[in-house]
DNA sequence: CTGTTGGCC
DNA sequence: GGCCAACAG
């Protein structure tokens, strides 16, 4: 769950009581908030040292890269209404110049014919208030291959509805990730593709925590803040009902092994992450 | 790189 | 129409 020493826990508590007791502020306005406001799940650092558990922190989102699989282990981005705009997609697909030199680089191509999609973490949708912005999304760091019913039907519906609660005057934090090796796309089964490059993940998540609009803050997350876990095949013949694959961050942390909501006190993480979610889907 | 096509809500 | 894409030229 977490191995937060305790002292960290009185210092977030005595932090939360000074806020508490100035005046506060009326509701902010959205903003775009640190992307690992709520943790690091796998304590990923930017050094080349490190090629399977590589830190890239963008201004769009922060990921986790495993250099051996050509995937992301996981990627946390920021969601409110602030990055939402009007910027077309971008559809400018390439290879990340932000790796290690001399590290074999994903590029446009490298899915090509694989029977799987080119399967956003950051979605496109979620970053349209600049071109700039929208096009950060589509670095191969960002992608992973996808069964086209996955990544177009179950996953996008629920990237949408993260969407309609961002425009509906939430911010969303959100950490999606794949553990695992073995997909089938619309090709057949793979275990990887891309020469080997490249691992077909078996099993794509995601953990969605829902605050009002405010600021950056883990402590604003108390044990009835909605978090909806989920956890899906990367099978083409799966649900197109995202609220099926629902489970408990906890059976996601058993998973993958990561502290996911890390900056969260404990007491809380221990009330949101052994819940599964039963709202509503749409 | 642009344009076109296709599936799904 | 919007979003997810692949593919042709």
């Amino acid at each position: 769950m977490n191995r937060f020493p305790s002292y960290c826990t009185r210092l977030l508590f005595a932090l939360a009581l000074a806020a508490c007791s100035r005046e506060d502020p009326a509701p902010t306005t959205p903003a775009q908030d640190g992307h690992l406001a709520l943790g690091n799940p796998s304590g990923a650092v930017t050094d080349a040292a490190s090629p399977t558990n590589y830190l890239l922190l963008k201004p769009q989102y922060a990921l986790s890269y495993h250099r051996d699989k050509g995937i992301p282990n996981w990627v946390s981005w920021h969601l409110s209404s602030a990055w939402l705009g009007a910027s077309a997609r971008q559809d400018d697909f390439r290879a990340d110049p932000d790796l290690p030199a001399g590290w074999y680089q994903v590029s446009a191509s490298s899915y090509s014919g694989s029977g799987f999609d080119r399967g956003h973490n950051c979605p496109s949708a979620d970053r349209t208030a600049s071109v700039a912005d929208n096009s950060a999304t589509f670095l191969m760091t960002n992608m992973i291959p996808q069964a086209p019913r996955n990544n177009q039907q179950t996953w996008g519906d629920l990237e949408e509805y993260c969407r309609t609660l961002a425009r509906a005057g939430n911010e969303l934090y959100i950490i999606q990730g794949q553990y695992g090796t073995g997909g089938v796309g619309s090709s057949g089964a793979r275990t990887t593709i891309d020469n080997g490059r490249v691992t077909v993940p078996k099993r794509v998540w995601k953990v969605v925590v829902v605050l009002p609009v405010g600021t950056a803050d883990a402590t604003r997350v108390t044990a009835s803040t909605r978090v909806i876990a989920v956890d899906t095949p990367n099978d083409n013949g799966l649900d197109p009902a995202w609220g099926g694959y629902r489970t408990s961050v906890d059976a996601i942390e058993a998973a993958t092994g990561y502290d996911l909501l890390s900056a969260v006190a404990p007491a809380v993480q221990q009330a949101v992450e052994a819940r599964v979610d039963n709202g509503p889907t749409q």
